[in-house]
DNA sequence: CATTGCATTTTGACACTGTCAAGATAGTCG
DNA sequence: CGACTATCTTGACAGTGTCAAAATGCAATG
């Protein structure tokens, strides 16, 4: 009677029933909501996925909005890497390319992740104080990151000085965030030519 | 046997069983969704919350993304008018100030009026190509007009100079977008300090 | 006034959603 | 082997958006 296979399809096939369910469901989610958007992931649609009865999710995670906020750590984690990545080696790197890097990273981690940058900021998991004590460590943190990383380029000389650190950075982070959500949800800007805007940003951090 | 009672509580009550329903059915759509979120809206809460049943809706919207994008085009006529306003009688104005009225009454507006800031600017409109005619004519309108107050901006010596006009629009937008999604979705930093952070914006925008 | 016609609202129904409670199953450890 | 626990399934319930068909109310025409 039971329909499920044994034979797990993603990666590996140890322990129980199912293998790996928590892992294959938060791929599984991902996948759904970059293709659909949030809006259309349902558990049960989720869990017909990864051919598992409609209640097996909740021994994983302890709910959908827990499901989202567990995507949403997990974009965290991803997301400093790739910032990280973009200006690792950049020690003969001109100002200009080195904010070029950074800038282009961000939002292109946006735009290729939608489902992971759309739970980090959404208001889902922030403004109904649904977000765990994991989840604002790991955000606080990548702000905090970010914070720190503007008030070194500003001692640095590479952006520009007219406002403290922190005021500096809630901007500039709101300049980003903006682009990156105008260009995941497909208003009406069609297509923001990336380079050309990326540019514009550089002059607009930089000039002092 | 009937519960609804025929002495409308809104405004005018000429005409038909409710009396104006359709004004009826967004005011009172506003009020809960910026109470509790466009997540918590329901059809038929909405109907309870103005005494019809569930289906009556549907006479006066297509649906319930009928509904929302009616909401939405609302809120671009709303914020026209504010935005005009805040900028209207400017001639012996510095344009530090003036920029500062501006950005004041962009962010000013979304925050106050959540409900029609997320759903003009909400993916669930754009991104699923459910926007009607009227609803892009009013949003290309909108952004027609940013594009070219910054224009005239720029050739006044009031923003910076450093990028076309159409390129300026989009990151310039960009950080007034990013800044008002901050700080409606409640998002860590909290509740950012207006003034200061309007003058930064000032700044980076101003910068020659 | 009565009747026709249309705008409006309601009732019933259907498929779908998130999630709880109780039972079945499977692997682990004594 | 037997006991235990982690895992999964089945059944159920309230809530959702929306369609079809029936009922109701209003205005105008005969």
């Amino acid at each position: 009677m039971p329909i499920s296979n044994k034979t797990n399809n993603t990666a590996d096939n140890t322990s129980y029933h199912h293998g790996d369910l928590r892992q294959s469901l938060l791929l599984a989610a991902v996948q759904m909501i970059d293709d659909a958007g949030v809006e259309s992931l349902s558990m049960r649609k989720l869990a017909d996925a990864v051919n598992v009865s409609r209640t097996a999710l909740y021994h994983h995670f302890d709910g959908k909005q827990a499901l989202l906020s567990a995507i949403a750590e997990e974009g965290f984690v991803r997301q400093r890497q790739i910032l990280q990545a973009a200006i690792l080696d950049a020690e003969g790197l001109a100002a200009k390319e080195l904010l070029q890097r950074y800038i282009s990273a961000y939002i292109n981690f946006a735009v290729q992740h939608p489902a992971y940058y759309g739970l980090m900021f959404g208001s889902q998991i922030w403004k109904t104080a649904e977000a765990d004590d994991q989840l604002t460590t790991v955000a606080k943190r990548a702000f905090k990151n970010y914070v720190d990383t503007i008030a070194s380029w500003q001692q640095l000389g590479i952006v520009a000085n007219h406002s403290e650190p922190l005021r500096f950075a809630q901007v500039t982070w709101g300049t980003l965030h903006g682009l990156s959500r105008l260009m995941i949800d497909g208003i009406y800007i069609e297509q923001l030519p990336q380079q050309e805007v990326i540019d514009t940003v550089v002059a607009m951090f930089t000039i002092d």
